[in-house]
DNA sequence: AAAATACAATACAGTGCTGTATGGTTTTTA
DNA sequence: TAAAAACCATACAGCACTGTATTGTATTTT
């Protein structure tokens, strides 16, 4: 494992003449299926045969399965980890409006992707590597929520507790795959929220 | 796909003599790795190794892989499933009780398994089948929380919202394989018990 | 125009796993 | 005690997938 993207530049569309495939076309192509079909069917001649080219070009783009395994990690990082860091401050004031930044990053779902996440999740029961990093990220994003209840007027316990709760509550809510229409999540959204920050709601 | 035992004993143990395997010893195993390893690690060869002896075994106790993995269905809804339809009930009474009793299926751990519930949650991800039935009892396990819900005084809404907050927590709680000493998840079981009630605790 | 480079096809070797066919042992039954 | 049944080992065929080595063909650079 080594530097994320090395030296790849898709320099196609030159005229529309070769139409050659990029690093990052087989790293999407990946994702895909990553989410749909889990780590153990992110297979390189599934690939090839989708993005109808020969396992020749994969070799040439990647070094080998792991490579392209660790550039999926990557990716997740990217859409999936860094938003939260982006919200890590000091001291948080306005307890409610830090619970909306929070939580607007898994309802905005972008970049943020769910199904990455599950994805991840999926592949840290088979990756010792992959699990520990999931595991500090998954302490991170509590710790987020945490500052939102203490901000709110709660005690260390409580928003502890509280952070916790939505927290899995969110993962559950991805785990299961659960479907609500767009206008009946959009109806019970303060439900939701009035639920999860308890009293302190105004 | 068929009948769930066929004719398979064991009566070994007859004199310590031969010390043959039974189809359970096969499955045991398999929901083993299952919970470990997932889905795609539920391999013949692997469990042959690990109870030291060939396939050949294998293919006497089973018909093929399919066969195994069918009983390990089996396995999850007896263990996973079948506590909480023993709870399904026409009318709720004491709502309270009735959401201790069916949290009580998770805390208790036995016979339901946790992590064979997460095994067969990564499976749907690969088979229709085991996805369509994993959503029949999300939904019927959702369905006893909110009578629980209904019974405390609250709303249509509010009764399917908390109950929704109740399951997906619990089902992240479990995806996340969130660690807390016993003594910490005693001392916050109140805690965790009155935010997720709301204000009709008492 | 020649050389270098980017990119992909082809062919081959090797591994991990399933499933089948067949035969050998031990235990049970008649 | 002979036959049947239960149980497991061995050997083989075959598929899916990875990785490597080599060659071919566009495109870019000199």
């Amino acid at each position: 494992m080594a530097e994320a993207q090395p030296k790849s530049q898709q320099k196609a569309r030159s005229g529309e003449a070769r139409k050659t495939l990029s690093r990052e076309a087989w790293i999407d192509a990946a994702i895909y299926a990553l989410e749909r079909k889990g780590i153990a069917n992110v297979k390189i001649d599934h690939l090839s045969r989708q993005l109808k080219v020969t396992r020749g070009s994969f070799y040439f783009h990647f070094k080998n399965l792991k490579d392209l395994l660790n550039s999926l990690l990557i990716e997740w990082r990217q859409r999936n980890c860094a938003p939260f860091r982006a919200l890590a401050v000091e001291t948080v004031t306005d307890g409610q409006a830090y619970f909306d930044a929070v939580t607007g990053v898994w309802i905005r779902e972008d970049p943020f992707s769910p199904k990455l996440d599950l994805a991840i999740r999926d592949w840290a029961r088979s990756s010792a590597a992959v699990a520990r990093e999931l595991r500090d990220q998954d302490d991170f994003r509590m710790e987020l929520l945490v500052k939102a209840f203490a901000a709110l007027g709660y005690d260390r316990d409580e928003s502890l507790i509280r952070a916790r709760v939505t927290y899995f509550q969110q993962i559950g809510y991805y785990t299961t795959h659960f479907k609500e229409p767009p206008t009946e999540r959009k109806r019970f959204r303060t439900l939701y929220t009035k639920i999860l920050i308890g009293p302190a709601y105004r």
